[in-house]
DNA sequence: GTATTAACTTGCATATTGCAAGTGCTTTTA
DNA sequence: TAAAAGCACTTGCAATATGCAAGTTAATAC
């Protein structure tokens, strides 16, 4: 997975080829929800990844500027995880399956809320929710 | 990647779980650009899928209503796939995707001609392809 | 100073991918 | 009309990736 083989031009191959597998975009999902995590943070989500497969996706994504590491402020044993502005822009992806899958699947009701908000003015949202994970507070 | 299970019930996560991988959205890509494909048509692609996998992904995504099979007007050889209206809706995830990969790779000019146009009007965009994708002419 | 927590790493069994070579129907061609 | 070619897959097998459990290392808590 770390091999940088890129397929073709495409621009949804490209795409596909850093952040195409099963666990990556639940990584940015539980950033863009969290806005920093912890290794054991991600570890907590519901879908259970292993340690190793999250070392390694954590990797890709960093080596591709998606996210980036920085200190916790409470400890040098934790790491944070954060989305750099290129993460941050993978926002409208992240929503357009959102709103997909709640079309054809049955959803959490806090994720329904939040859809109901996006739904009202998608540009606002995510003009406002960029500007949330934005923050350089570190 | 047959089996159904369903890591959690988050949105996200069940959407990967249908098309998370490194080729079902380049199925679904070439269908949005072609409108119709036969079997002979994705293995054309760029990317060069081998002819098991795609096999394989074409059967998860006529399972989970993505695209459909149609007979070819030709020839009884020949089969058309198509895409439902499951998988049109995924238009506007594609659009995004593209317009991510815009932002941060180089991609072909004529990609890029077509995001010109998408980013004029991006709901007129998404229903004039919807109505082209979506006529029933079978 | 010992135990715990946090972030990984390692080893190994299992599953998925990728390649090359079939198979079994059509359809075309001589 | 029989042989060749096209088309949509299958199959076998080696290479790679995933998933699980059990380390390892460093930092903090007790």
């Amino acid at each position: 997975m770390n091999k940088t083989k890129k397929r073709s031009d495409c621009p949804v191959s490209c795409s596909l080829d850093l952040w195409g597998d099963k666990w990556s975009l639940l990584i940015v999902r539980d950033l863009m929800f969290a806005k920093e995590c912890t290794y054991g943070d991600f570890l907590k989500s519901a879908e259970g990844i292993a340690t190793n497969i999250l070392a390694s996706r954590l990797l890709v994504l960093e080596e591709n500027k998606i996210i980036e590491k920085l200190d916790h402020p409470d400890s040098k044993a934790k790491v944070l995880y954060r989305l750099t502005r290129k993460g941050i822009d993978l926002l409208p992806v992240m929503i357009e399956i959102n709103l997909w899958a709640e079309k054809y699947f049955t959803i959490p009701d806090d994720r329904k809320a939040m859809l109901k908000e996006v739904k009202k003015d998608k540009a606002g949202f995510i003009k406002a929710m960029t500007k949330e994970l934005e923050r350089q507070d570190n």
